[in-house]
DNA sequence: TTGTATGCGTTATCAT
DNA sequence: ATGATAACGCATACAA
């Protein structure tokens, strides 16, 4: 039978014919009572429908069971495989999963800083950059928190992510083993501290294959797809083309995609082209592109991982929890074109 | 100055020099309390830096300040922008946003029906056709509740979405107004309530054109990709061939179209296809998909306006709230191929 | 092993 | 207009 008003721990403790505190130890420390009263206990608490309430239990330990995530871009392809690795693990351990998005508006960070203030979370995760709170950040009394999917430039909070130099490594070594030697890097040096580790990935294996480098055609954009355009008509314009292009992420490649092909080229067979991300569009493009694949939803599960330990008393990692990512192969590279390897 | 321990509004009272009650009234009922008193409150919790304690005022309360938003899946295309939408909403309104994703297990389910009965949220959003709770469901009391982007199955629970009729008509109207006599419909009868009214703008259509229905071209997939592709292959099979295919969602036409693709076809010269919902990757497609947008930003907001209202003591309004969808024009429909049109 | 009693931080009732 | 205090539901220190 389901009452009006919700059981507490009074009537399972009528029922059962014991008293409350016994009955909230049957349910937290089973081991400290008797096996008959637990018996009775689950019982009443069968017959009851009885759940714990949340909210006076936070208040009386000091801490809630929900998980704050916060991400400048709720709407991020990216985000949504990460937040299900997120929820998935936090659910299996008792935590709920609250939502927040900025859209890099220091004054929403604001916001949720009250959230964590007011004690509705014990723990946070953070998919942006750069802690969101605005000048409230150096003053803030942060509960434990963990980055997920880039480094997070203050605040020296741990960070769950993807080894970027191996990923990138991975992109020029298949690059290089199609027979390109001319390869462009077209990066971005602003947005992200992983592109910065993209880079070094793509000169690494440039190095391992004794190709030197060359300055003119590694550019630096903004990692969008309008940068990629402007890559195009950069190196069009100084005529120094590589046979191939390494792009700092998906939206670039597919900007970088759209410029050759409005100039009439055609991909794979006149130059190559990989990104990094293997965004869900990345198998739509036309041709769908070569690229680096997150493993999302791990990366999520490993954040969420890390957090829920760090809550239970467990020590910060001396660094970053990097996984490796693959190589997605699809169409968008080839050997060189004869027509530059002439040049 | 930020202590170790958050300020309680006893630290706030006793600087203050007023006591708790005042306080909370000055936050709350500000006009019950004289100017001057006020002003002494404001600045006491200028210093402290005082938020008040969500978990205690919910507990005193009886309810939070916490919107649950169950999904079966979140990594749904449509969902991220929904929960865009949603969160604004909540967060103008002082509630924050819990997410729930059931994968269509009800055991998970379950879960978050104890995230309601322990108070841990003040409503309720459904991104789902059925409420997701298995057995409990009919037995559940339920907070105020509000579905969004489909109708919910059973509940009798208001919901805010689109118009799928008036969205499927702009479809059809399209197709005929280019001169298209002879469109499929694949649609899907099992999947989503509202996949069944797209079918019903489908043939409103056709009947306000003076077009009679022909059965043999009318297919009921599940709204997958691969049910578009077997759609294709069932009517080469009858060789009862439309001139365009209109398409329940974009799923459905992406299969349509690559297996028209695989066909040799060209589209749109040898047929028509039109897709419903917008998906991130309808712009993608080769050629780029003429399809129904849905507002899903706006849907969100809509919704999340409607649970603040009901929560308010607001009544639920008698039936749907519908949205328009617009018709998105791209690439995929032109006129009849001659080749068809002669049959 | 079990029970009693206190306090977590609020808000609301009732006095003053 | 303001203050004292009870109660929300729970977990735990302390007693028994």
């Amino acid at each position: 039978m389901s009452h009006s008003t919700p059981a507490t721990i009074e009537d399972v403790a009528r029922i059962a014919e014991v008293s409350i505190a016994t009955v909230s130890r049957a349910i937290h420390n089973p081991e400290k009572v008797a096996n008959s009263t637990r018996l009775k206990v689950n019982q009443a608490i069968a017959i009851t429908g009885y759940t714990t309430n949340a909210m006076a239990r936070s208040l009386r330990l000091g801490r809630s069971n929900m998980i704050l995530v916060v991400a400048p871009d709720i709407g991020d392809p990216n985000f949504s495989n990460i937040l299900v690795g997120l929820e998935n693990e936090a659910r299996a351990h008792g935590y709920g999963i609250l939502i927040g998005h900025t859209q890099n508006d220091a004054q929403r960070g604001l916001e949720y800083l009250k959230f964590l203030n007011s004690n509705q979370a014990a723990g946070l995760i953070l998919f942006t950059g750069i802690l969101p709170f605005g000048h409230q950040t150096m003053t803030a009394r942060l509960p434990p928190s963990v980055g997920v999917f880039e480094p997070v430039f203050n605040g020296g909070i741990p960070y769950v992510g993807v080894d970027d130099i191996a990923g990138a490594r991975k992109a020029v070594d298949l690059l290089i083993a199609e027979g390109h030697t001319r390869i462009a890097f077209i990066g971005d040096s602003r947005t992200r501290l992983a592109y910065g580790r993209r880079r070094m990935g793509y000169e690494a294996g440039l190095d391992a294959a004794g190709i030197s480098p060359d300055l003119r055609i590694v550019l630096e954009g903004d990692g969008t797809i309008e940068s990629g355009r402007l890559a195009i008509e950069q190196l069009f314009m100084r005529d120094t083309l590589p046979t191939a292009f390494m792009c700092v992420n998906d939206q670039t490649a597919l900007g970088i995609m759209l410029g050759l092909i409005a100039r009439g080229y055609d991909i794979p067979r006149d130059f190559s082209i990989t990104g990094f991300d293997d965004v869900p569009q990345a198998v739509f493009m036309q041709p769908s592109l070569t690229t680096i694949r997150q493993p999302r939803t791990l990366i999520g599960r490993h954040a969420m991982a890390l957090l829920l330990d760090l809550l239970g008393g467990g020590e910060p990692p001396e660094s970053e929890i990097l996984l490796v990512p693959d190589l997605v192969v699809r169409n968008s590279v080839s050997v060189p074109s004869r027509q530059w390897l002439k040049r």
